[in-house]
RNA sequence: GGUCCGUUCGUCUAACGGUUAGGACGCCAGGUUUUCAUCCUGGUAAUAGGGGUUCGAUUCCCCUACGGACUACCA
């Protein structure tokens, strides 16, 4: 068996959204799982969409989800250039001989002339379809005599090349997710090859780069599954029928709300990001937020994305990028579209912070606090880390778990000093102090026996004296274990905050 | 409107003719805990409807309903 090779196409049109994010992760695990090839190819056959700055988008955004190629635009490969405006040449000569074959026509109706013939089509509750009955009746090499033919032609007037669709015939397109499709030829439209500008459209261009790039599978979104025919046409019309590519049509990104496929302009409107990135729109200057400046790891958003639509058959749902490669099969993924689910996205992401390394998360947060001006000593960082990596959710939870680490309360919660804030707890609380004051060895469970020890001595209640201390380190009633607190924070700074909190609060 | 695709708990999904229809997220309850989380245990909740085929249908076929995609000189 030949070498796979897949390929993931986006047009460089904006950003990339979830979904396509997913579409080229399946590509990749197919790939990598294959011992295949993958590469990025950018269609910008549409001059007008032309979007600055969605090219880099789309490259830093796989690069950013560990999502790498082994041929493309940005990489270049054997096969370049891998951006079909720079291919512009190529696509010509196709279809010349699509024309030479009679598999293809020039139409020199004007957009005009069209939009026209659509209008009254619809007045007649009837659909426009320029195709096998209508072709006739337009204004085309197909009804024009030769010479007149090769008069516009000379003289330069504007023209297309259009596809001519057999009137009958089965079409049978197999797709690897859903079988075998079959359309009636005649429903289908002589749809525009060559455009006038001199560009190719998407489906002549995408035929003849898979098959110049030797693609052997072809896996994008379901809704390329209407025009598969048509490709598979163009396939036989070119010859290539032998080498066309396996499709596999992935079921689309649902809106979590409502229906609808997920789309670009979803943006933030759904409460959660739909891009990997962040974007800022060139032209409006509007942000979209992205799931890496969101807090998420890559690892994390890469494992949920794969479950969308796809699953391993066991119940493994924590699964590294190598043990989706190890796993991943056609075979399982599904048919129907799926609805994104921000919750689930949290929970992995928690996963993934829970089981990383203090190493990793202490990375994570030093990051963090030198964007707040505080410098840390790295045992400390590793310290904390311990402590705070299964209370987050996402990345900025490292903060709101650490922050008393590093800086004083500037208050106290009100609510929690109603509930533990008695007369006799400055008295206790002083005498914590001075039993810290003298405590030697400064460890987490060193001091939380010598602090139980206390209370029981005391005869004090223990959630009266363990809130109240708590209050008084951090502020409010949050963070890890008391003990762990002040063993962090050391003998100094944990005494201190006792009389400061005494000073604000009231002896 | 036409063509095509789809339909299992709220969500992501498993079960490729025989299961008390399983798991996960969420939610609820209980437990652990000095707080909040985490964590543990339990619970909640689904085969869109109707016909077939079959000894037996979530599973195969048909119809209906619903949803979606496509229907550009856009990809």
């Amino acid at each position: 068996m030949n070498e796979v090779r897949v390929r993931f196409a986006p047009s460089p049109t904006g950003p990339l959204h979830i979904g396509g994010v997913r579409t080229a992760l399946y590509n990749y695990l197919f790939a990598k799982k294959n011992h295949g090839k993958f590469i990025l190819r950018i269609e910008d056959t549409d001059q007008t969409r032309f979007v600055p700055g969605a090219e880099d988008y789309i490259v830093e955004s796989l690069k950013w989800c560990g999502i790498d190629f082994d041929e493309g635009v940005h990489i270049g490969g054997p096969y370049a250039p891998y951006r079909q405006s720079d291919r512009k040449e190529i696509y010509h000569q196709y279809a010349l001989s699509l024309l030479e074959k009679g598999y293809a026509y020039y139409a020199f109706d004007s957009a005009e002339d069209l939009e026209i013939l659509r209008k009254d089509s619809e007045k007649r509750k009837e659909t426009f379809q320029y195709g096998p009955l209508s072709r006739m009746a337009l204004k085309n090499s197909l009804t024009i005599d030769k010479e007149e033919v090769t008069r516009l032609l000379d003289t330069g007037h504007p023209f297309v090349i259009r596809i001519k669709i057999p009137e009958h015939e089965t079409i049978v397109v197999n797709d690897l997710i859903r079988g075998e499709v079959k359309v009636e030829s005649g429903l289908l439209d002589d749809k525009v090859l060559f455009k006038s500008d001199g560009m190719p459209t998407y489906h002549l261009a995408n035929v003849v780069d898979d098959y110049l790039m030797k693609i052997t599978h072809v896996i994008r979104g379901e809704e390329w599954l209407p025009s598969a025919p048509l490709h598979a046409l163009l396939y036989r019309y070119l010859g290539w029928e032998s080498v066309m590519p396996a499709f596999a049509h992935l079921p689309l990104l649902l809106k979590p709300d409502g229906n609808g496929k997920l789309s670009k302009r979803d943006g933030d409107r759904l409460g959660f990001p739909v891009f990997p990135l962040r974007w800022t729109d060139p032209k409006t200057g509007d942000i979209s937020s992205g799931y890496r400046e969101s807090g998420y790891l890559p690892e994390a958003f890469i494992n949920m994305l794969a479950l969308l639509g796809w699953n391993p058959g066991t119940e493994q749902e924590i699964l590294s990028m190598a043990e989706l490669i190890g796993l991943f099969s056609i075979d399982r993924v599904g048919k129907s579209g799926s609805k994104f689910d921000p919750e689930k996205a949290r929970w992995i992401n928690h996963q993934y912070l829970a089981s990383a390394p203090d190493e990793t998360i202490a990375d994570l947060l030093e990051k963090i606090i030198v964007g707040e001006g505080i410098q840390a000593d790295r045992i400390k960082l590793l310290q904390i880390s311990g402590l705070i990596k299964d209370r987050a959710n996402l990345i900025p939870d490292l903060w709101q778990q650490s922050w008393f680490f590093f800086r004083s309360p500037e208050k106290y919660d009100e609510s929690v000093i109603q509930k533990f804030w008695k007369p006799e707890t400055p008295g206790f609380l002083k005498n914590i102090a001075a039993m810290l004051e003298g405590h030697g060895t400064f460890d987490s469970a060193t001091v939380e026996f010598s602090l139980k020890q206390f209370i029981q001595e005391q005869g004090l209640p223990m959630g009266q004296v363990m809130n109240s201390l708590r209050l008084v380190l951090v502020g409010g009633s949050f963070g890890p274990g008391v003990a762990a607190i002040i063993a962090v924070l050391g003998k100094q700074e944990a005494i201190s905050r006792i009389y400061r909190a005494l000073d604000t609060i009231g002896k």
